[in-house]
Order: structure tokens, then C-alpha cells, then sequence
DNA sequence: TATATTTCCACAAACGTTTGTGTTGGTGAT
DNA sequence: ATCACCAACACAAACGTTTGTGGAAATATA
């Protein structure tokens, strides 16, 4: 089974004090023969190294945890790749972890299981975390970051898109587009996310004096279903000539269920969603969407991570932008 | 920082062995009294188990490892979901990691980190070992299981759908709906699932004596972009009344393609797709697939790797059937 | 040659648990 | 009163590393 650093020392006739070092790399400790025959026994016995043993005397490890929700949105995919992208870089492992949605035991279990190891860091991604939670997390003296999720009064320190920005600025497009009856759909109202991206819809909506009404906001919860439920909502004869979807997948629950009603996308119904992911594309008509920089969070956020300070670090937000694509068009 | 098992044997005036008993749930070691002056003592000083040192010693750890390919295939989630429920009745704790494609660093590294922490087992999700990892994985003493793929020769033990039959009954569904010239798309033709499904694919082409062109084969890699390219291959004026794609994703490439060359999906080309995720319902026409039952993939493959009997254990093909939805139709 | 410096290495403590083995005091039987 | 026994706990070793310190040999300095 596993060899141990005494086996290679005594097969390399040195002290296990001297494996280490060499087999961590320190210099300025060994001479080059000795690394070399330490290397050697170390190969020969299949040597793999005990992170258990490691940990516990460094108190450090070198592995980042990632908590993600196991919700169906596709954007997670993207945000780890940048983690480990950054990961790859400074040597560093990344172990992935779900939390269910919206689920405080899962979140509990997931967190106590990485502080439990005391990894380096934590990074959370679009998890909306429980108060029941937020002593556990905050005890383990553990650098933590949220991704993809915006909090109130300074509660945890977060990257993310400016939400009301997101909101406002499909909003504006929209209208700038001609177009003056604008339903908001799909997004959970509960949450802050929901309720910044309303925000930012009624600011537009406020300041080209366009009047709007209670029934073009649905509520939902990011899904498909939603989807399918605010354009059922909406109805076939719908004075709506544009709609903002709060995910990809929302928008494609509207675009399908226009088409259920025969009413067409973009002709009669322009539809953007916010997120921009892949599914964007490989619909017809194409989505168009304010894209969100999810790689570019997942980078950003290994970085200030890793480069301490998270004390003084509040907030910060990626760049978001229209992708045009086919599923809206001008009005009027 | 860290409160230790010492300081709450010191503050409920026990030795850290009575501490470390009462904590592991161990009776018979202790009175109530101690026990509950334990509990009270370990919730006031915010104690956290310390992973590290308890692996060390007792050389087991309650977590099982998942490595995952970062495809863009969307299947890998609810194998992880089997595998999470699992885990959850069996109170361990699961850590995903990610292997790129086709990458033997990666897959090496991934593979270095899990068995450095001595997981309890490893469960390899659609991740085509490089040989030169063979060993590493063997080596390292650890129970592991492949899902979603197949070896030849006994390489690996594994849990996958029967990829022959998934191309012989997607095969047999579109001949017995009266289809003689079918187009077989997307799959990688190096991989042993690929082969295996093309060759159940040509055995029932062979039982029903139906000819097949070479032309009718498109090479890919189960992407998107192989279906659309497949498609283009196939041409405006194809044959072909029906195609099997590879994956889901590739099967929407056909689709999109397909509509562009205005060859209208089902009524002019029947679309079968292998893999029966959520993709085929949100795209229009939803689409027919051979579904395979990922979920039970994840949860027979926990099950018999806590089973034991590894040794014995071979492969285990989970059940496949055909999901009929809108994007295949009878023929002539 | 004598001393100082450097190079290379070994020793041993420490990390926070678990667990086998002692030890104590108390209870019941003889 | 003696013994055996049991409950309830403490002691200490062990797990596989890292790392501060000390020391011998080799080299440089005077």
C-alpha cells in the first residue's frame, strides 16, 4: 500500500527530514545527488504523497472549494471554467461541491465539509445562502467570496453583474427599439437579484415616461416552466410587443410558448433574456441577450480571493452587454 | 482560531479521549453526564472536526470522488445527481472534480489530488482514461468505477448504457417506422462508444437487409457543431429520410441545419437523438430519443462501489428506451 | 595551522485525532 | 473481609508529514 516518506529514506539511506525537503522543493537544503537519489527511491516505491499529514501540520491546503447550487442553469459551467483556469496557473486544486437550491441543510453539509479540510479559500456560486448558515461560514476564518449574486447592506462580500444594470439596460434597448409595452418575466421577486433587475426595468421604463402595469411583471424562478407560465400569463392576444426573460432558459419556455400561440418571435414578440449562454444559440430564432461575463467572474474571482484583503473588499461587477442576435426586433 | 478536541476536554475537565468518543458517538465509553458537559463544551467553543488529522489516523475518509469531463454535456448532472442522493442516505459527502477532455494532465491531476486524500472511492463520469494513467488509478489501492462509458478487454470496471443497443434499437425504431435510408451522425468514430454504437447501428441495418452508404456516416465528437456539420454533409437534397444523432446537442445541430436548407424536421427527415436529456424538450420539434437513465447510472454506480466486490464486479449496463417526441415519423 | 564559514544533513517536536490498554473507585457476591 | 467485576474514564502511542535547531564535514579565510 502507500509508501511513506521513512520508506524513501531509508531506500535513499537519508533522513525522512531530507525527503521532504527534497521532495517539496526546497533548495538550499540538499545536494544534487541526494535529490536525485531520493527521487529515484520515491519513484521506485510508487510514493504518493499524504495531503491528510500535510494539511495537518501546515494548517494550510492547497485546494479552493467551489459550492455551486445544483440548479439546471448552464452558466456555473462557465464560471468554474475561469476558476480553474486561474487554479491551473498558481497550482492550486479546485474540488467542487453542490449545495442544493435554496436548501440550508445541504448548504450546511457542503460548507462543513470544506472548512472541515480548511481549504484555502471558498468561492460560492449563485448561492443564495441561509441565515441559519452565515456564522458557520463566517467562524471558519476561511477566505470566501460570493459569485453571481448580489446582497444587501454589505452582508458578504460578492462579484457578480450590476443586476439593476442588467435590468435597466435591456430595458432601454428594448425601448429604444420602439418598443413601449415591455413585460418583465420569469424572475424570482423574492430575491435581490429579482428585485434589482425590476428595479432597473421600472427606471427605464420611469424615465422614457412609459407607463406599465402590474400584469407584465410574472414572477417565477429562473426556469423554463416560468417561461412558458408568464407567456401563458401574457396570453395570445397580448398588447405586449417585447418581453424580458430572466434567464436563457425562461426565454425559451416564452419563445415555445409563443409559438404554442401563434404569435411570432420576433415579429410579433420580441423577446431578450438575460444570461446569454450557449442555449442562446442553438434555438430559432436566436436569443438575443444581455450576456453576462460568467468567465471573466469566475476569474476576477479567484484573483481577489487569493489576493487577501477580502476585509476591504465589498463588491464587484462585470461587464455586461447586448448580444444581438434574432429574437428582437425594432417596433413601430 | 480552531478550537481543538483539547481545549474541550480541558473546559468540560475530561481527557481529549473521553472528548474524542463522545464526539465519534462511540457509547459505552461514557456517562450521559460527561457526555452532554462534552456537547456543551464542543457547541461553545464553535468546535469544527479537524478532517485532516482524523483521516490521517484512521487512513479512511468519509468522501467519495467524482471526475467529471467539462464537456458541455448536460448528462453529467443528474449522474451526480444519483450519486448526491446516495450519498446523502449513506451520510457521506461527495467532492466533483473536474478532468478536461481528452487531457492527460488533467486527468492526472485530478486523479493526484483525490487519491493523495485517500477518498473512499472514485467514480469517473464519460472520462476516456489515458493509458498513461492506467497505473496511477490501479495503484493507488482505492475502489473506483467508470459510468457512462465502456472498456474493451476488462480494461475498467464500469456502469454505461449498452452502447450497441442504443445504436441497434435507434436503428430498428426508424426502419420499422418504414425508413430504409438512414444517416447515422455525429458520433467519434475513435471511441469505443462511438464504434460500438455504429456497429449496433449496421447490425440492424444488416438484419433488415438495408444497404448502407459510407456517405451516410458522419465522423464528430457528440458536439453541436458535428451536427450542424454532419448535416451539411448529408446536403440540401439529401437521401436520407431519417438520422441518428450522437447526443442531444448534436441532434439540435441537425435540426438547425436542417431548417436552414429548409428540409423541414419530421416531415421531410426524421432526427432520432441519442441521450434523452431536458435539450430534447425545449427545442422544437422536441425530439425523439434513445434515453438513457443517467440517474440510475449515478446511483448504481455508488452502490456497487460501496458494495465491495469490485474485483468481481465487470461493467452493468442500465436500462435504455426510446422517448418518443416530435422530431421522427413514419415513412412512405 | 587555526579559525570562521558554509554545505549538507539528522534529530526531534509538533499538528489533532483515534484507540488499545491501564487505572480508579464503586458495587455485588461469597 | 476478600475478591471479582464493571463502569467510567485517563494515558500514551500512533498516523505521515513539516520545520526549527544542532552538528559534522568540507571549504574558505586569516
Amino acid at each position: 500500500m502507500g509508501a511513506t516518506i521513512k520508506d524513501i529514506a531509508e531506500l535513499a539511506g537519508v533522513s525522512p527530514a531530507t525527503v521532504s525537503r527534497v521532495l517539496s522543493g526546497q533548495s538550499d537544503f540538499y545536494s544534487e545527488k541526494t535529490a536525485r537519489r531520493v527521487h529515484r527511491a520515491a519513484k521506485k516505491l510508487g510514493y504518493q504523497k499524504n495531503t491528510s499529514a500535510v494539511e495537518l501540520v501546515t494548517k494550510t491546503s492547497k485546494t479552493i472549494a467551489v459550492i455551486v447550487s445544483s440548479t439546471q442553469t448552464n452558466f456555473a459551467d462557465q464560471i468554474i471554467d475561469g476558476i480553474q483556469e486561474q487554479a491551473m496557473q498558481k497550482d492550486l486544486n479546485v474540488i467542487i461541491l453542490y449545495a442544493g437550491e435554496k436548501n440550508a441543510k445541504l448548504q450546511k453539509r457542503a460548507l462543513e465539509t470544506v472548512i472541515e479540510r480548511s481549504v484555502l479559500g471558498i468561492l460560492l456560486v449563485a448561492i443564495d445562502l441561509d441565515p441559519s448558515n452565515d456564522n458557520l461560514l463566517r467562524s471558519a476564518n476561511i477566505p470566501f467570496l460570493f459569485l453571481s449574486i448580489c446582497f444587501r447592506n454589505h452582508r458578504f462580500p460578492f462579484i457578480s453583474s450590476d443586476d439593476f444594470k442588467i435590468g435597466y439596460q435591456a430595458t432601454t434597448y428594448l425601448i429604444e427599439k420602439g418598443h413601449v409595452k415591455i413585460g418583465f418575466a420569469a424572475a424570482d421577486l423574492e430575491s435581490f437579484t429579482g428585485q434589482l433587475r425590476l428595479a432597473g426595468y421600472r427606471r427605464a421604463m420611469d424615465e422614457y415616461q412609459l407607463p406599465t402595469s402590474p400584469d407584465w411583471v410574472s414572477d417565477g424562478d429562473f426556469a423554463y416552466e416560468d417561461g412558458v407560465l408568464a407567456m401563458k400569463q401574457y396570453g395570445e392576444e397580448t398588447q405586449l410587443t417585447a418581453v424580458i426573460a430572466s434567464s436563457d432558459l425562461a426565454a425559451i419556455g416564452i419563445l415555445n410558448q409563443a409559438q404554442a400561440f401563434n404569435v411570432k418571435v420576433p415579429n410579433d414578440l420580441s423577446v431578450v433574456s438575460i444570461d446569454g449562454t450557449y442555449l442562446c444559440n442553438i434555438v430559432r430564432p436566436r436569443i438575443t441577450s444581455v450576456t453576462q461575463s460568467f468567465r471573466e467572474m469566475g476569474i476576477k474571482g479567484m484573483q481577489t480571493l487569493l489576493g487577501g484583503k477580502l476585509d476591504q473588499f465589498d463588491l464587484l461587477y462585470t461587464g455586461i452587454g447586448i448580444t444581438e442576435r434574432e429574437s428582437a426586433k425594432s417596433h413601430g
